[in-house]
DNA sequence: CGCCGAACTTGACAGTGACAAGTTAGCCCG
DNA sequence: CGGGCTAACTTGTCACTGTCAAGTTCGGCG
């Protein structure tokens, strides 16, 4: 029976909230400002207050993701480890899946907005500094290892969150640490303890079918 | 000019075609039955005949996109070569984006529908097929080879996509040359006298064209 | 010729994004 | 204390969308 104030306090933040639950359940296609407005307990036409129109509501989105994003990976870099990088990619992939999809979904928001370029461009100096620790960046350019990284882990996170790896393994990162170690051997094995696992999986039938 | 008739003869495959078109042009979400409709000339209901629903329509647009793409990850599998199969996988997601594009977002469609299921499968047998001729998957589990190279195409075609590697280079292709390179080094070439990956010309080369 | 069913049309309804105009209330300045 | 300025939010409206139900056309088979 709390009587809601005229004046929500927070608006902005319960919107972006919201939609993030909803992206969670349901994907970005079905996100409806109105229901979001509902869910905040204000009227429908409220949101376009705070962000003009739904582009603008996942503009806001991703540039919060580039900066949650940037975080991590600064924080990683700091330890100077290039594998504990891409860990963190994967990490906050899998743990913020409403921001990392919209991310990638250039069509969905507008990518030219200044908050997103400098979150952006934050976030891929973190990736390039660590991407020169690795040794293998001798033989090769340090940018094509930086690439090559950001490729297998970005394709892993993809390919997780559409459920394509689920049968592989159960936790994303775990499984990023094999696949590191397979593409760039011991250089991306820090202090990988098990790295031979044998024969024991089955890998006979469809590693991409969906379980039912 | 020409009067339609009231049968369109192939609206299936006409719907199917400017539904590439539309996702090519604005992506899957700005996708409307009612503008595909008038695209191919019919009422705004006909499209549900041929696919009951918008997911009917995007599912149908996924099972062909396996198709196509187990097609040529088939071609790929039997000339034997791992880095082949690599580079195929980016050559169908950038020469059919949109097919790319909804195959990897599992809310648009249907993900159990059996031409679904039963297309993916064959891509994944032969993604498979391949890995288990890498030299490196005597080290590794042949599984583990086929999972690192997946991800790795497939980030990489899905940050071409977002355009997050449009400053790397002209050709995604030649880019997944160089970037399969790097992470897998000298393994990803093939064991016969390849030359050295990363400068060698492009294997295939003609079918990159994302036109129709 | 009759008619049956597939292919398509027509009409309706609820939900959605966007816009314009009105209303409320926090807050500063006098 | 109070007048008013402005951000925050409401209300109403319009075009568009997906989906359903019912009607219409037409090819082909008996």
């Amino acid at each position: 029976m709390t009587e809601r104030p005229y004046h929500h306090g927070n608006l902005r933040r319960a919107l972006l909230d919201a939609a993030v639950d909803v992206i969670d359940e349901k994907g970005p296609a079905a996100l409806s400002l109105r229901e979001l407005a509902g869910r905040a307990g204000v009227s429908h036409g409220a949101p376009a207050h705070h962000f003009g129109d739904k582009a603008g509501l996942l503009t806001a989105l991703v540039a919060e993701g580039y900066e949650l994003l940037g975080d991590e990976m600064a924080a990683a870099a700091a330890r100077g480890d290039f594998l504990e990088a891409g860990l963190a990619y994967v990490r906050f992939a899998t743990g913020h899946p409403a921001h990392f999809q919209v991310m990638f979904e250039p069509h969905l928001y507008r990518p030219d907005d200044p908050a997103v370029v400098a979150a952006r461009a934050r976030t891929d100096a973190a990736l390039r500094g660590t991407a020169a620790t690795v040794p293998a960046a001798r033989e090769h350019e340090a940018g094509s290892v930086a690439i090559a990284g950001w490729c297998l882990v970005h394709g892993l996170a993809t390919l997780w969150q559409a459920g394509n790896l689920r049968t592989m393994a159960d936790d994303p990162v775990e499984l990023a640490q094999r696949v590191a170690a397979t593409a760039f051997g011991r250089a991306a094995s820090a202090r990988d303890g098990a790295p031979a696992p044998g024969r024991g999986e089955p890998a006979t039938g469809s590693t991409v079918t969906p379980r039912r």
